[in-house]
DNA sequence: AACCATTGTCATAATTTTGTAACGCAAATG
DNA sequence: CATTTGCGTTACAAAATTATGACAATGGTT
């Protein structure tokens, strides 16, 4: 998985460079502002997994920048620290309020920080997954991360679940082995196309039971790439009533 | 088992956000009012099993909407924890003696609130503690705070009764090892990940029994984390009876 | 104070999953 | 047909992720 990405807005050039070695080691990639201005323009442009923010900044008082992000729905679910010199009750308490997810009084310990910026990060990722989708007799549920073929259970790595999750919502349509690097992989991961060739047949093998074997319905489009299609695998009945749901339903 | 549902009548946004944010990773349902009105209303309709009430509110005092609950036989059991913005003594007596079960001074800390609330919870019968939850042999008995399998009785720290508790209230799902952290040790608890699975393995070695061998009804989901499953233990028979009662029950 | 149970962390072992290279067949090309 | 190109397969070693055992700190008891 990609490295969270921490955005540090702090003037004090220094401060700047202990946050950036302790993410770095850490295990996070960092990016820096050094004012409110291109702060914002950074969390718009870049898209940080979490901002650190300094209360006391040049060209505008950090807790401004954090009341306009909590206000905006495209950020308001962003994870913000605040880092504050003062140790008065007065701002943990106005920050807080303001919406600030967490706040850290300096100085800080390096450790104390990753602790909280972690904490912080592993709420992220369970917002936007729990789905459960159906194709034929083929279901996948996000919840439990499972994939159903009739009454059994498949088993696969975590990549066939993610490629199979990225075909079933993305049916009937050709895709590049790039493209499928680029969405199922992720972005900037330097991986052989031809290593999606063998994922491809590990998530077909996955795909028959002692029963079904549906292990078509991933078709290759020669010169292209791949394709998930129902069509090769699901009886005509039954795709008439998924395809009205374009081809997948939720419950 | 349904997780609990919380009103928050408040009127400060950001305060409401606030809240929602710290019950929401508690675990617990969410949903909000900013007025005496709407929050009576939400009461009669949604039937929350606790309301957090903000002492200072628009049309009309806090207070006086307490008094109002506290005299209808409907919602004189409806546990009540008054947020208050000062820290007199005043406010805090007058609360309590119209029959506020609880209060809290702002500035609060998220984890002290949420240990109230848990604690107010475990008064109210059949919604967080005192009931017995079965699957296949397996039994939670909330009351004695003990775990039976078959006829013994199973010996395990606080922590793994959590955690156990946690997952049969909230089985055949997937959760990483930061949904667990925030949810069974408790939001804004800094602990590292991996603690996760020291405590799951202990789980494990304790779900087993003389004759029994319960350790694998805690699955692990590669690249994710851990599944409370009963379909790897419980066999089929068992397992209708249980899915009727949503795998839970109590008395 | 000594003891015991419980916890959180590490270090290390055990497993799984992943990415590549290599080989052979099948489908286009001409 | 002979070639070239693209894809399916298999085998492996490297990389990730989990399981496990040991240990020190903590907190409560006796």
């Amino acid at each position: 998985m990609k490295d969270p990405l921490i955005l540090v807005i702090e003037d004090e050039e220094s401060i700047r460079g202990m946050l950036r070695m302790a993410l770095e080691i850490a295990g996070f990639e960092c990016i820096e502002a050094d004012n409110i201005q291109s702060g914002h323009t950074m969390i718009a442009n870049k898209r940080p997994d979490l901002v650190l923010l300094d209360w006391m900044l040049p060209g505008g008082n950090g807790i401004e920048l954090l009341r306009r992000l909590k206000r905006e729905d495209s950020t308001k679910e962003l994870p913000v620290i605040m880092l504050t010199a003062k140790t008065t009750e007065d701002n943990m308490v106005q920050g807080l309020e303001v919406g600030a997810d967490d706040y850290v009084t300096k100085p800080f310990a390096p450790r104390e920080l990753i602790a909280r910026i972690k904490a912080l990060l592993r709420r992220s990722p369970g917002v936007l997954q729990d789905e459960r989708m159906q194709v034929g007799k083929l279901i996948l549920d996000g919840e439990s991360k499972r994939i159903f073929l009739g009454q059994e259970i498949l088993e696969m790595g975590p990549t066939e679940f993610n490629l199979l999750h990225f075909f079933i919502s993305h049916p009937e349509r050709a895709f590049t082995r790039g493209q499928l690097l680029d969405r199922v992989w992720g972005a900037n991961v330097y991986v052989e196309e031809r290593t999606v060739d063998v994922h491809i047949r590990r998530l077909r093998m996955a795909l028959q039971s002692a029963s079904l074997d549906y292990s078509s319905i991933i078709e290759t489009v020669r010169g292209t790439g791949y394709r998930f299609s129902s069509r090769s695998v699901v009886p005509a009945a039954e795709r008439f009533e998924a395809s009205g749901m374009h081809s997948a339903h939720w419950q």
